[in-house]
DNA sequence: AAGTTAATAT
DNA sequence: CATATTAACT
């Protein structure tokens, strides 16, 4: 509506131009003369061939945008989880044509139908979407006309993961579906996705809640961890490590051990033994944002966590999407032994 | 509309 | 049977 920046005005602002419309935030930032254009490789063609490096044409302002977006989205709600929002920015795209609500991204957490109609790497042109092709390979299935129903969701490990990550983050108290979903910052995932999914993660509370054992230090949250704005809880480890790029990376780290099998901990990966979760602050902004798409479908579980179609095919592991390792599914809803067995749980390979 | 909970569906 | 989706209710 009232927002129509155009790249003339941004650089204005960016460079100075008009001081006084330079937002605070913005002091300090490079000005256009100082960034790499969109336009640039960062890799000669000869090293990308090299090392096999698919020769992804550049960044579009569809990018940028959706960098943006994504980016200032998790701030917000970070921030709002913390109460310290100090009122953002507001983002403003920078003017481009189609601007598709579509993302593409590390994982994947959907797979594909049952692999009828899997494939479809069509890269075509390739303008400002050519990421579109990237999409393509793990995202199968768009389901754009209202029409199409969603096939079903499969709970990846990876997924899991992040769910139980913003869940410790927020404090079972404020963890309702729709912040939860916006965290998460996952593609595809929609309200009710996670509704479900929360309703089901309550219940395991619920039932674990009984016999948690006494896992040493720390406090399980189990129960009712105090919610209150903060509860970062200890230092131990921090697993992602932010940085956009590769993001994922460390994880798994920690030692964790702490023998007791504790309720939850499966949430994130390594033990770290309490709960509740580690990032004691900036988190969300770490998070990159994930695709989900595809579908699961089948009979018999085979749900990758995958996106790839082809993935799907070698069926990598083949079993439930949590128990990976462990027979089963013992996890976090399962396990009729009530009895916490410390998983190695979801490979902190994070995503 | 969003959150829960219960009922279905896969 | 476990898990995910959809309906129902608040």
């Amino acid at each position: 509506m009232g927002e129509e920046v155009q790249m003339s005005d941004c650089e204005k602002d960016v460079r100075g131009g008009d001081e006084e419309r330079m937002l605070e935030w913005e002091v300090g930032l490079p000005n256009t003369d100082d960034l790499t254009p969109l336009s640039h490789y960062l890799i000669s063609p000869e090293l990308a061939s090299a090392f096999s490096i698919s020769p992804e044409p550049c960044k579009s302002m569809v990018d940028v945008n959706r960098a943006s977006e994504n980016a200032l989205s998790s701030l917000r709600l970070q921030a709002q989880a913390f109460s310290l929002n100090k009122s953002l920015p507001s983002f403003k795209k920078i003017d481009d044509p189609l601007i598709v609500e579509e993302e593409e991204e590390d994982d994947p957490g959907r797979i594909t139908k049952d692999g009828s109609d899997a494939r479809k790497i069509r890269r075509l042109d390739i303008t400002e979407e050519e990421d579109s092709a990237l999409r393509m390979e793990n995202s199968n299935e768009d389901y754009s006309s209202p029409a199409l129903k969603r096939s079903r969701l499969v709970w990846t490990p990876q997924l899991h993961k992040r769910f139980i990550d913003v869940v410790g983050h927020l404090g079972i108290k404020n963890a309702v579906p729709k912040t939860i979903m916006q965290l998460m910052n996952v593609e595809g995932l929609t309200r009710e996705n996670v509704a479900s999914h929360l309703q089901k993660y309550r219940l395991y509370l619920k039932r674990m809640q009984g016999f948690e054992v006494p896992s040493s230090s720390d406090h399980l949250f189990a129960s009712a961890p105090e919610p209150q704005s903060l509860q970062e809880s200890s230092g131990t480890g921090n697993v992602n490590g932010t940085g956009t790029g590769t993001g994922t990376g460390t994880g798994t780290g920690n030692g964790n051990g702490n023998g007791n099998g504790n309720g939850n901990g499966n949430g994130n990966g390594n033990g770290n033994g309490n709960g509740q979760m580690q990032l004691p602050m900036p988190y969300a902004a770490s998070f990159m944002p994930m695709q989900v798409m595809g579908m699961a479908h089948g009979h018999s579980h085979m749900g990758m966590a995958v996106g790839n179609p082809a993935a799907v095919a070698y069926h990598g592991y083949e079993s439930h999407p949590y128990s990976m390792f462990k027979e089963q599914q013992g996890d976090w809803s399962g396990n009729k032994f009530g009895l916490a067995v410390s998983h190695p749980h979801v490979t902190p390979n994070d995503i």
